[in-house]
DNA sequence: GACTGGCACTCATTACAGTCGAGTGCCAGG
DNA sequence: CCTGGCACTCGACTGTAATGAGTGCCAGTC
């Protein structure tokens, strides 16, 4: 039971081996790569108890060990320190991010980053509507049965949405809805907005009913319920690096779950503070995720989060330096979108 | 030199069985499961020929033989006709393709739906704003020296950009910004605008001139400049059938190529009608994708087209039917696009 | 009691030889 | 011009042996 601290030092310099070198590490070559000032036989001792406990196991016998899941937690938890940052990466985060214009660029800009520093596939959800408050709304005419309503929240996010109007609406009609909606709506955070657009409809005169009826539950459908939230995908290419050890031969569940909005969101856009969380493995809930590692953090201004991001990897893979990068990267979002 | 109709035969039953099976085929094989009316011996003599022609290949001696790029390329020229679809699949476009509600929403629809019935990747590219005409100009306020801008092209899309202005505005002058660049610019085609917007800062009152001046920068770069073009895509997962025998063996250089919108949009952009293009292998200009065939056409109402879309997959596909689907689609795209 | 050196053992990997068979090229004959 | 026949090629597969990294265990040492 009790590991005492050279097991754990040896649990820690097999992870790091086997992430650097990709190859099971052997009880010889430990001793030789890190100060332990013990014997390899002493080590194979350790080594034969952290197998029984299930922190690392054989690939198959006269291999060296290979950490499991279960022994990358404990590492993460445990034995690594958050690695500081690099000057270079630093200056690299702050080069990447300066000059974004737009909060779609701002988040293009970032998932590129993240999966440039990590070599990784970067997710970045933008900011999250039900968080957001309304800045402003906006009805174009685009028939006279149809109109455009276009949303800005106050993160920077646009949002349209065609509007099918059950019968034809005079321009000045269009602008009493605008007025209107704008009144009730604006400055308040999405998440409450229901029972305002409830309120919006009943107390609304008679020639705007119809109209103010159909443009409700557009509203809410558009803003308020989930659907609507977005991610961004990059460096999906970083997941050949490895040949095809990693992730058991097979990119195709991985692809798959990217390519799911919706999978992505639950595994990323869950983060309701700006704590770090690391998935390693089997912990993922996502069948087609079981191989691979996720680091993801919220990000916003201040400890609230906006919105989430993080990267998906082996499970072999650099976990001080990746959740150091992620971090760091979070944080720099959360001040560019507060200066907005 | 002249290839006989029986070499063209040889050739075209060659292509079918490797596509079907994925392994090289041998002139008994052919004989076999093709009605050709000859011997295995007459085949090969055939073959031979086929081979010094370069349109087949062996891979090794005493190994079958397999189409080359240019052998492909004989093929869809010559060899086959284009596969009615089935019922089932007119079906599932129409069936998949109603009820979009909006273009991003007919976009993403568009863009599963191909990936599914090719099984391949897809890849859609938004309604050109080149080619778009302005319906409206909106600028919303964001704070006194921050606008909105959100534009919205009649094919539907809606683009938006934040205005850094060089000084504070106050609400009147964002009003009559926002009537003049209506007044000038609505109906117009994007690609036509530079002249107008350049008139409309010489032509605007001296209150209204710095404020224009910043506006009219962000106009144009936004609007003209092709950089706001965009792609959706689906079905990377489709990259790994067919084990890792497509694409010698790594999908790296094909995911790059994906994630680069630019490369994309070059592949897939440049049809100015809807005529169907078939990019086998080598023909590629772009290298990453020197292992892959591309079937793309325009897409929009009538002949001129809107925009792009396509699918990508290994040369080893099926040709006549990913072009009679990438046509369909294309086809119900542009009728659906013509009802806004 | 904890560590170490030594040793026998396991087993993936590599190399090599041999067999098998699909598929070819060529040729003589129809 | 087509066909059947035949020798040939060469990759795929099988079996065997050698190699060596790495282990587990044990007896001895501090």
């Amino acid at each position: 039971m009790g590991l005492d601290d050279r097991k754990l030092a040896v649990l820690r310099a097999i992870v790091e081996d086997y992430v650097a070198t990709q190859e099971p590490v052997g009880s010889k070559a430990l001793v030789e790569r890190h100060q332990l000032g013990v014997s390899p036989a002493t080590v194979r001792n350790d080594m034969a108890v952290l197998e029984e406990e299930g922190y690392i196991r054989q690939p198959h016998t006269s291999a060296g060990r290979v950490p499991t899941d279960r022994g990358y937690r404990l590492f993460v938890d445990r034995l690594s320190r958050v690695k500081p940052l690099s000057p270079a990466e630093r200056r690299a985060i702050e080069r990447f991010l300066v000059g974004a214009v737009d909060l779609d660029d701002v988040v293009h800009r970032t998932v590129r980053l993240l999966a440039q520093l990590t070599r990784q596939v970067a997710v970045v959800q933008y900011p999250s509507l039900a968080r957001s408050s309304v800045r402003h709304l906006e009805l174009v005419p685009i028939s006279t049965t149809r109109l455009m309503l276009v949303m800005i929240a106050d993160t920077g996010r646009v949002e349209q949405r065609l509007v099918e109007l059950p019968a034809p609406v005079p321009a000045d009609v269009v602008t009493d809805l605008r007025r209107l909606v704008n009144e009730k709506l604006v400055g308040s955070r999405l998440s409450e907005t229901p029972p305002l657009v409830q309120a919006l409809v009943e107390e609304s005169a008679a020639h705007l009913r119809p109209a103010m009826t159909t443009l409700s539950t557009v509203l809410l459908e558009t803003l308020v319920e989930r659907h609507e939230e977005r991610i961004a995908l990059a460096g999906t290419a970083n997941l050949t690096r490895g040949g095809l050890l990693d992730f058991q031969g097979s990119l195709r569940p991985i692809l798959e779950a990217l390519e799911e909005e919706v999978v992505m969101l639950k595994l990323i856009g869950e983060a309701e503070s700006t704590t770090t969380r690391v998935l390693i493995g089997d912990e993922n809930e996502i069948d087609n995720l079981r191989a691979a590692s996720v680091v993801s953090t919220g990000y916003g201004p201040g400890a609230a989060a906006l919105g989430g991001l993080g990267v998906l990897g082996p499970t072999r893979m650099d976990y001080p330096g990746t959740i150091a990068t992620v971090r760091a990267v979070a944080r720099y979002v959360g001040e560019l979108l507060a200066q907005n």
